[in-house]
DNA sequence: TAGACTTTGTAACAATTGTTACGGTTTTCA
DNA sequence: TGAAAACCGTAACAATTGTTACAAAGTCTA
């Protein structure tokens, strides 16, 4: 695992950091849509994401959802870590978007590296502003871009994420992430392969030219 | 100030903090309507708010706006924040909902004292989780509620911040903070009139039973 | 391979939100 | 005090998004 977290966040932090995470945190391999956190539960370890893709979402009462983010290697999940700071429940809702490497810290160690390491302070510190910076730009997106510029972006980021052009996802799937209809998406998506901007297939989309 | 600060920082800081800040902060008194932050400006200081209330708003590139939280005594600018120690540019804009008091601290000293205080860190990382929650539940006004309920939510947040059940704006006003039209908002509100939720006069809204 | 299930396409329609237009009232200010 | 500006109400209409319904095609499995 040492070298893994070398590989992978060896910029960040210094080697006596590496270390102790090496010796507390576990490794943790996942699938493609294993839930990592649920909506209400109690957190007692925190990810730090080594490969892969982690899809954050928000999930109403009513068991509406909304996409929120992805995390990739080198992120963390700031909803975690201020829960576990806090001990708040969770308010989120995360899937493994694609198969992933996890490392997961336990909260008990965070607080004790806040005060011993710069780095570690940095990297929270930062994480926090990325994922503020990322709920600000969701909210642009839901608040100032029409229905079919939110599907274009997802395809996009989508598609970045999982490195590959084409998307594996029913019409069903994307509608829960942009919290719409099927029937909203298929016509919009239509509209865009028409337009030559992707390649429509049972359960898949062929990105070409966005 | 000295006074003002343990009044509303006491609990969260130990003196000798308080003294530093009482060192190195300016007073700042600000009107309603005061424009705090813009955005794409450089920060080189920190507000804590002492008295009064703050708007918080996103701003698009073509000028729409959308508000997104506000910030009452004991809180401070988490954009603000991360904008300082990461030396990005602002993302948001910040005017004065109402008149206002202010300590200013220089960015310099933020840095230093997340190391030596850990009142002063458990402070930054609560104004983090904070305002992530409070984006978060923008998120949620947007993407699962409709006009007439993120107007209701608008009024009672308003009329909650200020302290008073007299809204004092338009409904120009209004529709620039929930990015729609004035007719739009004219329109709810007359049926939340009719509704006997809310009385309705020029420049004012009285919030009567919501 | 027959039937069940999933996925997609499409039409028709409903609901919500946005736009334009205009008249009436109140306020401002020269 | 009189004209201009700001504010609000309302109607008519447009655009976008959501809903329901159903058929066709693909996939799975007994």
């Amino acid at each position: 695992m040492i070298q893994e977290l070398k590989n992978n966040y060896g910029n960040f932090f210094e080697n006596e950091l590496l270390e102790e995470i090496n010796q507390v945190g576990t490794f943790k391999e996942v699938s493609e849509g294993f839930e990592l956190i649920r909506p209400g539960s109690y957190i007692k370890s925190m990810p730090l994401i080594i490969s892969g893709a982690i899809k954050i979402l928000r999930e109403d009462p009513d068991g509406d959802e909304l996409l929120l983010y992805f995390l990739e290697r080198g992120d963390t999940c700031a909803m975690t870590l201020s829960c576990c700071l806090g001990h708040h429940k969770s308010e989120i809702k995360a899937i493994a978007e694609t198969d992933a490497k996890l490392v997961m810290v336990p909260v008990e160690k965070m607080e004790e590296w806040t005060t011993k390491y710069k780095s570690w302070r940095n990297f929270v510190f930062d994480s926090y502003h990325k994922r503020l910076i990322e709920a600000i730009e969701t909210i642009d997106s839901i608040a100032f871009l029409k229905m079919d510029e939110r599907l274009l972006k997802y395809l996009k980021d989508k598609s970045k994420v999982n490195s590959d052009h084409i998307i594996n996802n029913t019409h069903q799937e994307i509608a829960y992430d942009l919290h719409t209809s099927r029937v909203v998406i298929s016509r919009l998506l239509k509209k865009l392969e028409n337009d030559g901007k992707v390649r429509l297939n049972r359960n898949n989309i062929e990105v070409i030219n966005i």
